[in-house]
RNA sequence: CGGGGCAUAGCGCAGCCCGGCUAGCGCACCUGCUUUGGGAGCAGGGGGUCGCAGGUUCGAAUCCUGCUGCCCCGACCA
């Protein structure tokens, strides 16, 4: 009898050990796969990220060079960013309208500065048709068909949009013009990464007139906070709010207001803009209006704008090592149900379950993806599903349709645990507010972790090295910023709206200055 | 727009120096069997104008010339 017992001791102790080995040589085959598929952001920053875009399968580069196909989950991702802006561009009481792809060159020239900002960058249509090549095959450009004036491709709508607007308003009455457009735009970059720069882009922009100066910045301040609240609400992305300096302001602009984010390499990124334009533009396209005092004035006039420039920001502020990581609200797939089954009676049942509980998750307004595929292996759409960020994994099995349970696999911590299926619904409407909740708070404290102020031009040329946000005091000329860019690469990122301001002395030139700003490298 | 590198199967690469068998490897793909709780295994199979155009040579992925495209690093930029 003991001697039975003794055995069967020594048969558990045997088991277990097989089972730790296994375990670690999964564990060994795990990494050993993973670091053979995505770079880590330790090894090289840019390369992880690019790998990110590629793998999460979002985008990849075109066949036109600086410019990017915009996959199906990726545009998934877009279309959710858009569907929300929109709202919320409604709920403020803007319009959608649609303007031309093509600006009259003309046009360009109207605005100083603003041509000078965008010159360099412009995709120029001179002809308007093609014929075959009279010496050989293919077709050549038809020089009987030249453009009488050339076209510009936009690089931004303003000059086709206050032409418009001179013939939509003449009296107060008539304002405030409330106009967004959803649209794409070329620029001509030289170097381009996909998202966060490429010659083509998607974005919205928002034009808009008023009556008085004040109307129109208090709407260029709105757009910022609706901007603000977007980024930290949808995307989980701290931003902080301020103003640009001159070197930075938009092309054409009085005031750029912007909201900066910053990137897990320390390196700021711009999330939005929003400019109060005065009535340069009103001026420059003779946009005037009777007043109520029937007086003839130019309108004000402001604009703002985000583009898919967005999805470089939420990569880069969420995801790891293991892949993308989506906030459950932009996310297209929040929870991906996985069946585990050995034979087709257990691929039927976890397949019945696994619709079951889809189902129910749908009722509440989850977006639930059951990948019933035979053609790949469990673990193979583990490690698929956490290269696409999908916030929340349920693995159903045999075991846990005896036990009434469901393995519930967290993206953002790569933690797992048992539920109940009873009252999944629930429990799962929890966990995605949960996971939200807590990707805006590592981002935030990253982002604290990795703001410092500096007081001397030595900490300063020491800190910037080592990424973040300096807050700095700077005596509020253009040379000292210029300065300071050519020593360090590091910019103004912004002016800070919301703190106060203390005076000080200059980081650099020893100058007073009137508050911190705050600095860094940027993309 | 300056400096550097690369171009060979859908993707990643070897072969090139020193020219010579049927151009090879990994992943992916197709078929079959075994598998399925963290990227499955075995067996078989399909897929290539070696970036383009010339030249040298009996013979060129390999040597020479020109062109084109892409990537990386700088300047510019959201």
């Amino acid at each position: 009898m003991l001697l039975l017992r003794f055995i069967s001791f020594l048969l558990r102790v045997f088991l277990f050990l097989r089972f730790i080995s296994t375990l670690k040589k999964l564990q060994i085959l795990y990494q050993t796969a993973m670091a053979k598929e995505l770079t880590t952001r330790e090894d090289n920053y840019s390369q992880w990220y690019n790998d990110i875009v590629t793998k999460a399968d979002l985008a990849e580069n075109s066949a036109v060079r600086g410019c990017m196909v915009i996959k199906p989950y990726g545009y998934a991702i877009w279309e959710r960013m858009q569907a929300a802006l929109d709202k919320m561009f409604k709920d403020t009481g803007h319009q959608n309208a649609y303007f031309p792809l093509f600006i009259p060159k003309s046009f360009f020239s109207k605005e100083a500065s603003h041509v000078e900002g965008f010159a360099k960058e412009c995709a120029v249509v001179t002809h308007y048709r093609l014929k075959n090549d009279p010496d050989g095959k293919g077709v050549v450009v038809d020089e009987q068909a030249k453009l009488e004036e050339e076209l510009i491709v936009r690089p931004t709508s303003e000059t086709i949009i206050w032409d418009t607007y001179r013939s939509w308003i003449q009296s107060y009455r008539d304002l405030p013009l409330l106009i967004n457009q959803w649209a794409n735009v070329v620029r001509w970059e030289m170097r381009t990464r996909l998202f966060l720069r490429t010659a083509e882009f998607l974005w919205q922009e928002g034009h808009t007139a008023h009556a008085t100066k004040e109307e129109a910045i208090a709407e260029a301040e709105q757009m910022l906070r609706v901007y603000a609240e977007f980024a930290e609400e949808w995307m989980a992305l701290p931003v902080l709010r301020g103003v640009k300096s001159a070197n930075e302001r938009f092309a054409g602009a009085v005031e750029t207001y912007c909201i900066e984010a910053m990137m897990q390499d320390g390196k700021a990124l711009q999330a939005g803009t929003s400019h109060f334009l005065g009535q340069n533009f009103a001026r420059a396209f003779d946009v005037q209006f009777l007043n109520r005092e029937n007086k003839l004035d130019y309108v004000w006039a402001t604009s703002w704008g985000v583009s898919t420039r967005l999805m470089g920001a939420l990569i880069m502020t969420h995801s790891d090592d293991n892949g993308l990581v989506l906030p459950p609200k932009l996310a297209p797939i929040q929870v991906v149900i996985v069946p585990i089954y050995r034979n087709d009676e257990q691929y039927r049942l976890t397949c019945d379950k696994g619709r079951e509980i889809k189902q129910q998750l749908e009722a509440v307004g989850i977006r639930v993806k059951l990948d019933d595929r035979d053609t790949q292996k469990p673990g193979f759409k583990f490690t698929e599903w956490e290269f696409k960020g999908v916030p929340v994994r349920l693995a159903i099995g045999p075991r846990d349709i005896e036990q009434g349970t469901v393995e519930i696999a967290r993206r953002d911590t790569l933690t797992k645990e048992f539920a109940s299926i009873d009252g999944i619904a629930s429990t799962v409407q929890l966990l995605l507010e949960t996971i939200q909740r807590n990707l805006f708070q590592k981002a935030l404290d990253f982002r604290t972790a990795n703001t410092k102020p500096v007081d001397s031009w030595e900490e300063f040329k020491e800190q910037i090295e080592k990424g973040g946000f300096l807050l700095a005091h700077w005596d509020g000329t253009p040379e000292t910023e210029q300065a300071i860019k050519e020593e360090t690469k590091a910019t103004i990122r912004l002016i800070p709206l919301e703190t106060d301001r203390e005076p000080g002395v200059c980081v650099y030139s020893g100058k007073p200055s009137a508050g911190r700003v705050v600095f860094a490298r940027a993309y």
